[in-house]
Formats: C-alpha cells, sequence, structure tokens
DNA sequence: AACTCGGGGAG
DNA sequence: CTCCCAGAGTT
C-alpha cells in the first residue's frame, strides 16, 4: 500500500478503533480547562497509574486555579512531594497566578496562548486545546513517536530537533481536524494499550499491516532514539541534627535537584568523608561546639536521573542547644506541612515518630 | 544542541 | 541492571 494511501487509512482505523477501546480517567470527563490543564502537567514523563492519585489530591486542594494562585508554593510542593520534576509545580503555581493576576481569570483560548503560560510547551499546549475546544493541534509525546516511529518507519530520532519537527508535521497531516481531541486522544491510546515500547500487541493493532515496522522486522529497532550521557556519582552527607528546640532543616536553593523541598543540613563532596573529616567541617562547628557525630545509617545509594546517581549517608549530630540562625528549626508539627525529597521523607518516618 | 530535572514500574 | 513514562526549561 502506498504511503499516500496509509495517510488516509490510518486516521480512519485509529479512530474506529477508539470507540471501543478508550480509556476512561477522572480528567477525560470534562472540557474544564483547569482540571485538563493540571493533568497534562501531572502525566508529563509520568505514567498514568503514578500520577492519578496526584491529580485526585490536587483537585481537592486546589478546586479551581483562584485556588491554587492564592495557595504558598510551599503548600503547593508538599501535594506535589513524591512525584518528582518538582518544577512542574513550581511552573504551575506561577502560572495560576498569571492567569487569575494578568488574565483576570480567564484561560487562554488557543493555542499560542497556552504555551506562553510556564510549563507549557507545545505537547500540553496541543493537548489543553485540543481537549477542552478542540482545536485542531496534533500532540507529540512518547507514544506518539512510537507509534509513528513504527508505522511510518522513520528512522530519524525522536530526541534531535529534525525529528521534532517531522514527526510533528506528520502528526499533524494524520490528525482529524475536525475531531482532534478524539484523535489525540486515540494515538496516545493507542500507543500506551497495543503499540507499546516492548512486546507490542500487533495481533490487536487496527493499523495491521499497514504498519512499516511489523511488514519489515523492525518493531523492536524503532523509534530511534540518540544515546545518553555519562552518569555523573554525588555524595550527600545528611546531618540530622537536634536539641530540645526540634530538629534541623534547610531549604534546597539554586537551579538544582529538588530545588525548593526542604531536607537536613546537607555537606556534598566528591567523595564519601568519615566521621571525623565531617566534624572539622563548618557547617558542623556551627551547628554546636559541642557536638558529636554518629553514623546511623551506612548508606543509601539511587540513581534517580539519566545522568546522576546520588550516593546518601546519614549522621547523628547531638547536640545540647543550636546555635546556627543559618537554617530553620522546625516543629515536629511543621514538618508536615514542608515538601521534602522521598530520600529524607523515608528518614522522617523512622526518627521523628 | 546539549544539559538538567524524579520517581516508579516493567523486563 | 536498562529503558520508559500524556516534556519543558535552561544554558
Amino acid at each position: 500500500m502506498s504511503s499516500h494511501n496509509i495517510k488516509i487509512s490510518f486516521p480512519k482505523n485509529l479512530l474506529r478503533w477508539s470507540k471501543k477501546n478508550d480509556r476512561n480517567f477522572p480528567w477525560k470527563q470534562t472540557t474544564d480547562p483547569y482540571k485538563i490543564w493540571l493533568s497534562e502537567i501531572i502525566l508529563q514523563q509520568t505514567r498514568v497509574e503514578q500520577g492519578t492519585p496526584y491529580y485526585l489530591k490536587m483537585i481537592a486542594l486546589f478546586p479551581t486555579v483562584e485556588h491554587l494562585a492564592k495557595a504558598k508554593e510551599d503548600a503547593v510542593l508538599k501535594a506535589w512531594q513524591g512525584l518528582g520534576y518538582y518544577s512542574r509545580a513550581r511552573n504551575l503555581h506561577s502560572a495560576a497566578k498569571y492567569i487569575v493576576d494578568e488574565l483576570k481569570g480567564k484561560f487562554p483560548v488557543d493555542y499560542n496562548g497556552w504555551l506562553i503560560l510556564k510549563g507549557v510547551g507545545p505537547y500540553a499546549a496541543a493537548a489543553i486545546v485540543s481537549f477542552a475546544y478542540n482545536l485542531p493541534h496534533a500532540v507529540v509525546d512518547g507514544n506518539v513517536y512510537r507509534v509513528l516511529a513504527r508505522c511510518f518507519g522513520i528512522e530519524t530520532p525522536i530526541d534531535s530537533t529534525e525529528g521534532k519537527k517531522r514527526f510533528s508535521i506528520l502528526a499533524n497531516e494524520l490528525l482529524k481536524k475536525k475531531d482532534a481531541g478524539r484523535f489525540n486522544q486515540a494515538i496516545m491510546d493507542l500507543g500506551a494499550t497495543i503499540c507499546k515500547p516492548s512486546s507490542p500487541l500487533c495481533n490487536a493493532c487496527p493499523i495491521g499491516k499497514n504498519c512499516f515496522a511489523k511488514k519489515n522486522s523492525l518493531i523492536s529497532s524503532l523509534p530511534v532514539k540518540n544515546k545518553k550521557v555519562k552518569i555523573k556519582p554525588r555524595f550527600f552527607h545528611y546531618m540530622i541534627a537536634h536539641s530540645e528546640k526540634g530538629f534541623l532543616f534547610e531549604k534546597r536553593t539554586g537551579n538544582d535537584i529538588w530545588k525548593g523541598l526542604y531536607q537536613f543540613p546537607l555537606i556534598e563532596a566528591t567523595k564519601f568523608l568519615t566521621p571525623l573529616q565531617l566534624s572539622s567541617h563548618q557547617i558542623i562547628k556551627n551547628i554546636s561546639s559541642s557536638t558529636k557525630i554518629k553514623i546511623i545509617e551506612s548508606l543509601m545509594s539511587k540513581q534517580l536521573l539519566s545522568h546522576q546517581k546520588i550516593e546518601a549517608k546519614f549522621f547523628i549530630l547531638h547536640a545540647k542547644k543550636i546555635n546556627t540562625e543559618k537554617y530553620i528549626v522546625e516543629k515536629k508539627k511543621h514538618i508536615k506541612n514542608l515538601a521534602v525529597p522521598k530520600i529524607i521523607d523515608q528518614y522522617i518516618k523512622n526518627f521523628i515518630h
């Protein structure tokens, strides 16, 4: 079959398939732009099963964009705790304030209007305007890259500039413009349930024999992705310092992992340090002059991102009183209101209770 | 164009 | 272990 014909048959077969195979999610039975926007931000690089509880929590805590705009950033980050990619929460909150303050609470009405908002890129803008307003903009996410690369035999790397452009053009050619929302939903559903990364269910695929990868046994080699960078290890020493007043916390600032979240005072080094080496560190001296250090757990190691691995050790600091003004001393009850990385959250559960 | 940003699940 | 997930911002 020629590529012209498959460009005609693809949307038809896809939409016919979707009528009996659509997935039902909490954010699908609405055209409320706020709920659709929120769901699209949560689902970036995040599986539906992981994101759904956070979507329900966010809607309960912040039912409207006005509620979200009015909230403190710490409260938004706390609701986001454990989901990862925390810039999504900060950008979401920032955009909510922009919508309420600058747009008088009115959501953007077209693709370019949404694209201006922090945290809304080409994918989210297309998804929101197609789902909420049925405007003709094709989504291009990981599912779409995979479905199109296989179906049309495209070897252009999906993480190259050329690839982004080429797949977007093709997706918009295929898009059923009068039914953009359903088309976008259908192609992502197909990628998620049939055209899976490994062991796809080709026998149940509506594209069937028209799929280039199926015809040519290229399923496992498409889509093509460029190589990733080298992994850099990082060594974290967390100081669990406490006095009768409570525990010592600091807020992470700067453009780094877990920005805006709270943690025990941290000493980062290029390798693990001994308690003796740590005891002469200025951060320890600032906490208390009569501090003794004790290791309470040997090691926690986790590759958190494709390019970096965090290795962490935890230490207890016994301080009669805490001298420093540098860090925040939070009472037990207040800790519950602060967003912390998962590695810290595990410790709080073990030691503060 | 390359790098940075989480956490969880599947194989 | 490796790879992927309803990507986007920064440098």
